[in-house]
This record gives structure tokens, sequence and C-alpha cells, in this order.
RNA sequence: UGGGGUAUAGCCAAGCGGUAAGGCAGCGGGUUUUGAUCCCGCCAUUCGUUGGUUCAAAUCCAGCUACCCCAGCCA
């Protein structure tokens, strides 16, 4: 697409600029650091974009590295498929891709040499017993009664922790620090706890896990990172990761910046949020094209470059924000206008029968495939003496400013005639079944004659040629701009987010390729989806087209 | 009530002591065999607020206000 040229200009950028220039860092080295416990979403490209772009741009390193310190709530489905997403919006890792995991017996010699310096204790009192000594926002917290252990002693009982002599729950290793720090992480964290659980890479080597802020900075340092960028919730716990990396052996000093999380409306972006969809069944599974994940907006038929320009156009701050569904929306349209074929569908249809035309009558009219690009060639169209129009294109009676089809008034049939409507036939409760219309067989290609002004285009589908499909309509998965915020969100989920229209596409679509965009002309872009049968495709909307008659018409 | 952060248009966002970029949305108009696209024009005398410094302040200083985050053996 033709990507716009903001210049990304942000605190981060202004950080490296100062960072390369002073001498302090030679190249950038940069990671995205997944948890593999769900599927990847918006929010996640806002954070890849800006970590491999950065490398792109600096001509730095980024590496993909799974966090995967939490073997309860991980699997290799979800690393897989984080894969996947990664690669599907145009980016490459440095080298293999990383685990957490794979510093686990260097993780667990830094936390000896923590114990060895007496910066690091194991403690045997409860849960609720840690949590009340923790104090309180306001009130500083108490010392352990194991705070004092000598670290022979605690290296012994570290020991016998690794070796799975304690239940879990039983014991945790926690960084000796400053129980009335202003920071609560930084009152004695627990660094280390026991888990009798299977990793989905070391398998069941460990009974005892690395916590994320202990695990983090290490992991940063060990593969050299430079500029370790994370969301604005992690900024107290930057005094702890920053903490670590000074008490303990190493050489590197990355350092971390926070930047604030993507907020969009009418949808939620928290993965604890979209696995309750997913596990309640609200939605149809992580691909559900009404999800913010990658694999919902890539099955609803979003393309990597409009969400690379949608993360270039939002930018990033430290500013709290909440996007509206627009900026997606132009940004995936504009790629589309420029690169999507075109083609014509009827989703709702009505029969026209063209009286003045030949019974049997066909005739294949040519249509170019795009209105600015001759290169994206030409079609085969069917015409025949019965045709499908939109319902909504066809009026009794209308003032003009209606430019569709009325009783007694002319119209353009795209890409063919202009037709007259002539009279109508109706079923008991008052419908329209049949508009009977004459056309005019000097207007293919060319205005009338005659000089007589036809103003409306409509799109229509052979009747005999056509395909029966389903097309899929998705709005906005909830009705209010800020789920996230209520007290239920689930309860506000838009009953409406899914339309299905049983259609008519002309015999083209029959051969399109899934996932490949195609606009059907004046109702949206559209994408055949994955569970099209040979005789029956099913389209999804990915989004429609800018609709200014719909805000005039109310 | 402790600490960490953030305030520039409806939504994003530049700006870094010299007189408010840009995008999205919106509003006018033109072209058009898509009510699309495209094109042209409009859209902050003012930067949360109150004071101060200065020839000059969105930018510096002080106070105030609002909102977000932190009391997992989650990340």
């Amino acid at each position: 697409m033709a990507e716009t040229d903001i210049r990304p200009t942000n605190f981060i950028r202004q950080i490296i600029d100062k960072d390369l220039d002073s001498g302090l860092h030679s190249q950038i080295y940069t990671r995205f650091p997944p948890e593999p416990n769900g599927f990847l979403h918006l929010g996640h490209a806002k954070s890849i974009c800006l970590n491999f772009g950065l490398a792109q741009d600096y001509q730095g390193k980024c590496n993909l590295r799974f966090d995967d310190t939490n073997p309860e709530k991980e699997n290799i489905d979800y690393v897989n498929a984080i894969k996947d997403d990664v690669h599907w919006l145009g980016f490459a890792w440095e080298g293999k891709e990383r685990y957490s995991s794979d510093y686990f017996d260097q993780l667990h010699g830094y936390a000896v040499e923590l114990i060895e310096k007496g910066l690091a204790y194991v403690d045997f009192s409860t849960q609720e017993e840690m949590r009340e000594m923790r104090g309180t926002l306001t009130s500083p917290g108490k010392e352990s009664p194991y705070r004092n252990t000598s670290p022979e002693e605690n290296n012994a009982i570290f020991e016998k922790m690794t070796q799975g002599e304690y239940k879990e729950g039983e014991c945790v290793l926690r960084a000796k620090i400053d129980m009335t720090s202003p920071f609560m992480c930084m009152r004695d964290p627990v660094i280390y706890r026991v888990k009798f659980a299977h990793h989905h890479q070391t398998g069941d080597k460990w009974c005892v896990y690395p916590m994320y802020d202990f695990t983090h900075c290490i992991s940063d340092a060990l593969e050299g990172i430079t500029h370790s960028l994370c969301t604005l919730e992690f900024q107290d716990n930057r005094r702890l990761y920053d903490w670590v990396i000074d008490n303990i052996s190493i050489d590197c000093t990355p350092r971390q910046y926070e930047f604030s999380r993507l907020n969009l409306e009418y949808t939620v972006l928290s993965k604890r949020k979209l696995i309750q969809l997913v596990e309640e069944n609200h939605v149809d599974g992580w691909d559900d094209p009404r999800m913010p994940t990658i694999a919902g907006i890539r099955r609803r038929g979003y393309t990597p470059a409009s969400v690379r320009e949608f993360c270039k156009r939002i930018g990033v701050t430290k500013m709290d924000n909440i996007i509206e569904m627009s900026m997606l929306e132009a940004c995936i349209r504009d790629d589309l206008n420029e690169n999507a074929s075109r083609a014509m569908a009827v989703l709702e249809p009505v029969k026209v029968v063209i009286e003045n035309f030949p019974e049997d009558g066909l005739e294949m009219l040519t249509a170019a495939n795009h209105p600015n690009d001759e290169s994206k060639g030409t079609r085969e169209l069917p015409f025949t003496k019965e045709v499908f129009i939109e319902a909504e294109d066809f009026k009794e009676e209308a003032n003009k400013k209606f430019k569709r089809l009325v009783l007694g008034k002319e119209v353009r049939l795209r890409n063919a005639y202009v037709i007259k409507a002539e009279r109508v036939e109706k079923d008991e409760a008052g419908n329209v079944t049949t508009i009977y219309c004459t056309y005019d067989s000097e207007t293919l290609g060319k205005d009338p004659a005659d000089g007589r002004k036809v103003k409306g285009v409509i799109h229509w589908v052979s009747a005999t040629k056509g395909v029966e499909a389903e097309i899929r309509l998705y709005d906005r998965l909830f009705n209010v701009p800020n789920p996230a915020a209520e007290d239920d969100f689930a309860a506000a989920i838009n009953p409406e987010s899914l339309v299905i229209k049983h259609g008519v596409v002309e015999p083209s679509l029959l051969e399109a390729e899934e996932g490949k965009a195609i606009q059907f002309e004046r109702t949206g872009y559209f994408c055949k989806d994955r569970t099209s049968t040979e005789t029956r495709p099913v389209f999804n909307r990915t989004v429609g087209l800018r609709d200014t008659w719909a805000k005039i018409a109310g």
C-alpha cells in the first residue's frame, strides 16, 4: 500500500538517537517478549512494530523471546501461533527464537549469587502472612522472621527447594531489599517459587521457576538488549529491574523504557478478557473475525501493511489513549482501495426482469477490475434477461436525492446498460418480488445519445449465472466504547456483531482466493473465508465503504 | 492518605524559549458508470488550572486539579 510518510518521532527514538550519538551504544538491540499464554492481538502489534521497526530503522537487531516462566498458563500451541503472527506482520527476528527458559540454569546461578551476597533468602511464611507483612500503599511493611537466615543455610535450603524437597507454596526465594520502600515491588519480592509443573520447553527438569521481575532483566542482559521496551504498568518494576542488574555479576546494562498500551474503542485488548471470550464461547475461537487478535483480523481480511500503517499512525507516547475504530478502518480502506480488485455481489437480492431482452439471451460484458488501475485487467460479466439488484436500490417512489432505481425512472446497471423500471409484482404482504424493466441497448459503455442524464449507478448480478454465497457482515464486538470499564464486559457484547446474508455474487468470484481482498462495488471489502465449499463460497466483510449516503439518509 | 506516571481539538499526535505540524473524524465544494476513490477549501488567538520568570512561555519555575498504575508464589 502507499504507506504514509509519517516520520516517526517519539521519545524512544530520541533516547536512541542520544545513546547512539554519545557512543553509549554503537548498535541497538531490542526484543519482543510475549508470554505464550494466548494469541497475539493489536496491542502486541503495536509492540512488535515498535521493537522490530526500531531495529530495522536503526540497522540494529530484534529478538523474539518467549517469556515462559509460568508453565501452568503456557503451551506450545500459543508459541507456534505467535511465531506465525509475527511473520504474518512482516517481521523476522534475529536468529532462532529465544525462551526465558533457555536461561533457567543461569538464572538459578544468579539466584545463588544473591543468596551468597546475603541479598536473597528463603521464606517459609504463608502467602497470607507475606501479604500482611508487606504493608499497604501508605504504611511500610514488616521484615520476615526468615529474613536473617545465614547465606550458608539459605543456600542449603534453596538447594533442597530446587531438588523438590518442599511442596508448592511451602516456601519461596525472596530478594532482600527494603520492606519500607514506597515501591511495593521492592518490599522483598519473590523471585523463585516451587511449581511441580511440566514445562513446554524444559519438560520436568525444574520444580522451581523464576518470577518475571527476576527473569526479564537478566534475559535482556544475557541477550545484549540495549533498549528494553514495555508498557506503562511496569514503570515501578523498573526499580527492581535495575536492582537485579546492579546486584549480580553481569556486564551488560539494558535500560527499560515504558510506553502506553493500545486501547481501541468497542473492543478489549487484554489477554485475560480475550481468553474469556474464547472459553465462554462468546466468539468462535481465537480467529473469529470479530476478535482483535492478529489471527482474527487476518481472517477478517486486514492486511499486514494496514496494521503496520495503523501502528505508525497512532504513535508511541506515555499518554493513556483510546483509539477510535475509524483510525483502524481508514488504514485498511486506504490499502484495499488501492489494491483490491472490484467485483459485484448482491447481498439482499430482488429480481429484475428486462422485458425487451431476448428470453435466453446471454451477453458477455467486459468490466475493469479496478477503476483507476488498468494494469489490474478486466473480467467477463454475464448479462442476462433476469438479474438481481439490491433490494434497497429500488423504491416505487422517491425524491430526486435517491439516485437509484425508481418506478418510471432510469438507472445505470454498473458496467452494463441503462434500464428503466416499468412495473412491479408484489406478494400478499406487499413486498416487491419482481421489478419489470426495459433496457436501452445503445447505452453500453456510453451515455444515452439523446443527451438525457442518468445519474444513478447500481450493482447487479445475473440471476441465472450468478452464484449463491453466504456473506458475513461484522460489526463492533461490543456496543459500548470501553467495555473493559464495565462491571461485566461480556454483558456488553453486541448481539448483532455478526449478521449473515444469503446473497448472489458474480461467477468470477467462485475462483476467488481465500483471504484475498475484493471490493464488492458499492458495498465494501470482502474476502473468501476458509469455511467456503466448492459450490458455495463464504465471504467475510472486512470493512464497508465510506457511506456518506447512509449519513444523509439517517 | 505513600510512591510512580500523564495532561496540546471529538480521537490520536508533533512541538524541546521566538509566536500551535500532521493523521483520523467532521463540515463545505469539484470530478466520477462505485453516494467509493481522487481533488480543493474549512476545522486550537491557544496548549488541564492559577500564579511567577522573560522583550518573548505549550515549552522554564511554583502551587493546584483531573486521570492512569502499584499491596500475585501473574506477566
